[in-house]
DNA sequence: TATGAATGAGCGTTCATTCAT
DNA sequence: GATGAATGAACGCTCATTCAT
């Protein structure tokens, strides 16, 4: 086992990365993933240029150490949800709070998740091509309560991508705009419209769906 | 006012324009935008690179145009929706069906109009001169609805975003997973989740809603 | 066919591809192989490192037409000497004294010829795995010599090995100390010790035949 | 004179500069000149990088010591075979025989020893020193058999460059084609062809040499 | 003395931009 | 106005060297 030295080292080690990490991630949410350049990820961390590939062996590992490391906590808080054993009304809402939250709090990675380009392969490698996970998810709890009579889609797949879509771009723009409205307030909002639409009479809705 | 040769030098100037623009358009959706380079625009274009600049002070300004000339069709015909003297229903779908049909004609295109960090600095711009574009065209029909009785929106241009996101979100998955559902079914299954939501109670709306 | 402007565009190309080249060359004249980095040969050249790939897409093309603009003539004379209607005796002369000149005035070449790796790869490439040119050059024309009764080597290409071997050496050394020695007489010279040997008995000569 | 510990000392950091040495030259050895860097040479003598420094001022330091160390052993076995009290020829067929087997068994040293411009230019300082090891070695071999009458060349150290140059060509063809000839045999070529020559016709050497 | 994290110059390469023709 | 060769800053990455511990 290692000594006390080692141990010590590993520690350091792992700071530095998580360092280089936040340091990346700081980039990516104000300037975009465009900007993400070793230079600039370095600068940031106070570091040099080489002392990154100290601690990654090139910048794709250190986006996938970003992307696991950031983005990894905010799914596996979504497999719990999805463990949970409760109606997926309760679920769905849970879910949406969370992404809300979670994506509120870290701007410009929604767009590192589910855009870039290089980030989606390295998803889909980790996650051994189940499908985008987020999507996944959403689109399992939508088809649990299908199968509870509470929900009514035909496509449960189609109406996660707009779920997402949905929440992506309400916490971009807002982001962009400067405004800060409480997420929890959003979430609701968006919650409300999936679920109940927005048509003022309900009788159009059962028409529109014969 | 202009006499003629500067008439004619000014038409001759904006066709080049236009033909350069094209050329950027026709790179982006073939190659995507990291591939958009000065070198490749002049080449597609069938003129030097030199040339470009000519006519674009910068590749900024190009992106602009491609920009502004990108959206203008689609933002014509949304204005034609939105003059029309009919209920904010009917003008919903057209909207829904126009940016659905010209998005799914147009691969890549949504990706550049709403994600590339250049760009979205330079729509703000462009945005802030028109007024939020699509986004505001969505916010006034859903409140002409709300005013008309039919939607029941408390925040229109939210729930606007919402729309867009999803729109945006779908056709992009659609587009990575290289399927090609007819973009008529599936504007058809946006305006239904919007319009009447997911929840298979009624009553729970209600309830939400209080 | 092409007009004016274009051929002398292409006539300049082609002076600045010789001229890049011709840097390169110097470079590895005067620093070796390892020194032959592109930011030296545009600094020689007298253009900015980016110019060097106006002409040559990349490193390994630069070398390669380096390799081909200034070894391939002096291959080309081998081959010409190869296909004269005369005796071994006289080719080999030739081809020593051709090489040996060759060299003389190209100082580094050598090794940039049989010794560096990626150059090693080029010509194998280029000459359709022919083995390495001058190699055979020699072996063919010893095996004439054989046939004729003129050579008595059992092994014509371990022998042509040594041949070019020396050569390379001799003319390294020269240039290391800085001598300037007549390429004739140093060609002589080695001719002189591979036809006779060193031996002054020739008598002991035929017992190590046996 | 040095007190007991300071010799001890100095005996440690000797052991520790043979190890560090011996790292080198297998990195060498196993994977040639470009990939002998410093991390790999403290790497492979599991000591840390920065250790090596402790030893050798920089890189070009520890290079200068490797040739040494290399040479240092066939060069001893080199001066005891010039030592003996024998004919020129058997000193020449056993320095022939010595090297061909010391490189044959040292896959690549040759091109690092005689071919490497840092290495070549590190050579000269001491071999100024050590007067040109072994050429000067093999052209004193030949200049005795000159005054002994069994060899006749004019320029000893001419002909010691093309034996040379003709040991180290065919050695390196051989690695390179992956071929294992046994090294006397090869040896034994090599002599036959410097001692006896090519032609078939001893008195066209005769002609020659007048 | 030993360590290995940090440094920074340098590598091959790309590309927006300039400018003499 | 049109050209395209030339530029130079920037990219991802490597590695000899330094230095606080």
């Amino acid at each position: 086992m290692a000594n006390l030295t080692e141990r010590c080292r590993e520690f350091a080690a792992s700071a530095m990365k998580d360092g280089i990490g936040q340091a990346a991630l700081e980039v990516l949410q104000e300037r975009g993933y465009e900007a993400l350049t070793i230079d600039r990820v370095a600068d940031r961390a106070g570091i040099s240029k080489g002392c990154v590939y100290n601690y990654f062996r090139n910048k794709q590992e250190l986006i996938q150490y970003v992307f696991e490391r950031i983005v990894e906590p905010a799914e596996q808080e979504a497999q719990q949800i999805l463990a949970r054993s409760c109606g997926a009304m309760e679920k769905l809402e849970s879910l949406v709070r969370m992404w809300f939250g979670y994506f509120s709090s870290h701007r410009g990675l929604f767009d590192f998740l589910f855009r870039d380009p290089v980030v989606r392969q390295l998803c889909y490698e980790s996650q051994r091509k189940k499908d985008a996970q987020a999507l996944d998810d959403f689109g399992r709890v939508l088809a649990q309560g299908v199968s509870e009579g509470v929900f009514r889609c035909r496509n449960c797949g189609a109406v996660a991508e707009m779920i997402i879509g949905a929440i992506q771009f309400v916490i971009e723009r807002q982001l962009e705009l400067g405004e800060q409205r409480p997420a929890e307030q959003e979430a609701e909002r968006i919650l409300d419209v999936f679920l109940q639409g927005m048509a003022a009479n309900p009788r159009e809705r059962v028409e529109v769906q014969q």
